[in-house]
DNA sequence: TTAGGGTTAG
């Protein structure tokens, strides 16, 4: 229902203009009072006085203008109401049809831009320049690389592949749709990059986990001298050296901010936070943390799952309620890290609690990723009763996930029995991962059952499936070294094997012999000391030993779990060299120290 | 006379 006064304040307002300005029409008049509009009632008042003066069909500028107010609004329903002025208008130009199209795409209605896009062309309306940013957005948004590719080659045909904005678009469009090559394409081609360009080009690939190119791209980009790289740039970096490990590049950024930007906003700042905690600096993530004056849950999901990583679960879960306590609610993200910081410390009763806690509350619907977090915490502390019985009561579809985790769970408490449940499940879901193979194949053999071993690799074999290998990294003045188990490819081969040697000698006296248990061939034992002595972990540390001052931290990455051999062995280095090592494994980080480690050897 | 690209964090 029109209410009468909101036009008379409207009009009271207008006041002032007609009085000092007399050469003020009627159109003029109605204008001024569609560009005051706040709300669809005040708008919907102002288009009547446009129809009522006859402006609506009379002037091709008042009616674009009715529409593209109504279409930018953002009011509640105003895409539809705008859809009803569009179609009252009898001739739409070039700027009604784009004023369609950016109003459904920034209404998240891809689809509908489109459609109005090809209304366009199907009534030989000739798009322009503006026409494409926001229609490529859509095709973006929707992930159509055909309809995306289609509309290159109208920009192509119609001349606007020179218009910096199309450009632009275009590289995003083929980033977000994972079409690189081409998206390097039209980036290579453009003689005049942007901040814009690059961003582009920079989270497109961090969207697809290409850190390392993601980091690159970034490195060349602060190279361009007029190019200020902004916040968002900073946020995409940080978030690269977070999962690639690259702390002294994560470091710089921060040091360039500091000097830069006098406030940090939180996005910036739990980048920090994520990137401090995912390369193996708690405390300095747990000091930004601390100091920051704003956090939300991607905060705190960042610190709970951070001390998750580093096997600290009790301080997770304080710091799980503190964000209650603040008033914030907890997401799927921030479940999945309470529950992983459960898992990673074995506190079964806190996770069960804070599973039924989620379930009952009913605000978080609980996914595939949940439920396998569950598993994970009841199978690692042996409950694998409980934990089948959790797979299958799940209300949602079983994920291969969840199967391998409650398979990893067997064959660490030696049921074969269940772990052929979970084989036979695994397989059905014709799992391509070559490590689920590698698992039940290692499971077999711990029991001896050779021909099952057999029959797993054979299928490795007929699938074609890769074995990803194993590799430690450990970073030296800058420089990072690589090793992969058996390596000798490295300069100082020599020294670091005759170093091995001496690490070996020097466990002996300290009680230590192989734990041969977790290998997997069928061949003899000495075969099988000759293979552990070898793994790149402890190749990496011989490496570090031989190379970093006395007493200083050793730091290593490495991309698989770290084997139950790698982790006493790495205990008993530690007290023999009086040294602190850092492991990060493909899950959580190990710090060992006078012969123990922080994840209290469950992990 | 009307407008457009990269929105970043767990």
């Amino acid at each position: 229902m029109i209410k009468a006064p909101i036009l008379q304040s409207l009009l009271a307002s207008r006041d002032d203009l007609t009085t000092h300005n007399p050469e003020c029409n009627k159109e003029q008049e109605c204008l001024y009072l569609l560009k005051r509009c706040k709300t669809i009632d005040e708008f919907k008042q102002v288009h009547a006085r446009f129809i009522k003066l006859s402006l609506f069909c009379s002037s091709q500028y008042s009616a674009s203008s009715v529409l593209a107010t109504c279409a930018h609004s953002g009011w509640e329903n105003s895409m539809n109401y705008a859809a009803s002025i569009f179609r009252r208008i009898d001739d739409p130009c070039t700027f009604d049809f784009n004023t369609m199209i950016r109003g459904y795409v920034n209404y998240m209605s891809f689809e509908e831009a489109l459609c109005v896009y090809n209304e366009m062309i199907e009534g030989g309306i000739e798009p322009d320049n503006f026409t494409y940013p926001c229609l490529l957005k859509a095709c973006t948004w929707l992930k159509s690389i055909r309809e995306g590719k289609q509309i290159h080659g109208h920009v192509f045909k119609l001349g606007f592949e020179d218009d910096v904005f199309v450009q632009n678009s275009l590289i995003n469009m083929y980033g977000r749709c994972g079409e690189m090559a081409l998206s390097s394409e039209v980036f290579e081609k453009l003689e005049f990059k942007t901040a814009a360009s690059w961003s582009s080009m920079v989270s497109a690939r961090a969207g697809m986990g290409m850190w390392s190119e993601c980091l690159m791209l970034f490195r060349e980009m602060c190279g361009e001298a007029n190019l200020k790289a902004e916040e968002s740039g900073m946020v995409t970096a940080l978030s690269a050296c977070a999962n690639t490990g690259a702390l002294n590049l994560g470091m710089s950024i921060h040091g360039f901010l500091l000097r830069n930007i006098s406030k940090l906003n939180i996005a910036v700042q739990t980048s920090l936070v994520d990137m401090y905690v995912k390369c193996g600096c708690l405390d300095k993530a747990l000091h930004i943390f601390k100091k920051m004056e704003c956090r939300n849950n991607l905060t705190y999901s960042a610190m709970i799952s951070g001390l998750a990583l580093h096997g600290e679960g009790e301080a997770a879960l304080r710091m799980f309620s503190e964000m209650i306590e603040e008033g914030l609610e907890s997401d799927h993200v921030v479940y999945v890290s309470v529950l992983n910081a459960c898992s990673h410390s074995g506190l079964v009763k806190e996770g069960r609690r804070v599973f039924q806690e989620m379930l009952r509350e009913g605000k978080v619907e609980p996914t595939a990723e949940h439920y396998g977090c569950l598993v994970d915490l009841l199978g690692r502390a042996g409950l694998l009763e409980e934990a089948l019985e959790t797979i299958e009561s799940m209300p949602i579809k079983q994920n291969d996930v969840v199967w391998r985790s409650f398979l990893s769970s067997c064959r660490v408490h030696q049921n074969v029995e269940l772990g052929k449940i979970a084989a036979r499940e695994l397989l059905k879901l014709n799992s391509h991962n070559p490590g689920d193979y590698l698992v039940i194949s290692n499971m077999y053999a711990k029991a001896q059952m050779w021909e099952d071993v057999a029959r797993a690799r054979t299928e490795i074999a007929i699938k074609g499936l890769k074995q990803t290998p194993g590799f430690s990294i450990v970073e030296l003045k800058g420089k990072t070294h690589r090793f992969v188990s058996q390596d000798r490819s490295h300069p100082q081969c020599k020294e670091i094997y005759k170093m091995l040697h001496q690490m070996e000698w020097q466990l002996k006296f300290e009680g230590y012999s192989p734990d041969m248990t977790q290998t997997l061939l069928n061949v003899d034992d000495e075969e099988k000391r000759e293979r552990l002595k070898g793994h790149s972990q402890k190749v990496a540390i011989a490496f570090a030993l031989l190379y970093t001052p006395p007493g200083s931290i050793i730091k290593i990455a490495r991309n698989l779990r770290m084997c139950s051999d790698c982790h006493t062995y790495t205990k008993k280095i530690s007290i023999i060299y009086e040294r602190k090592i850092v492991v990060r494994d493909r899950n959580r980080f190990h710090l060992f120290k006078d012969g123990t480690c922080s994840c209290k050897d469950y992990w």
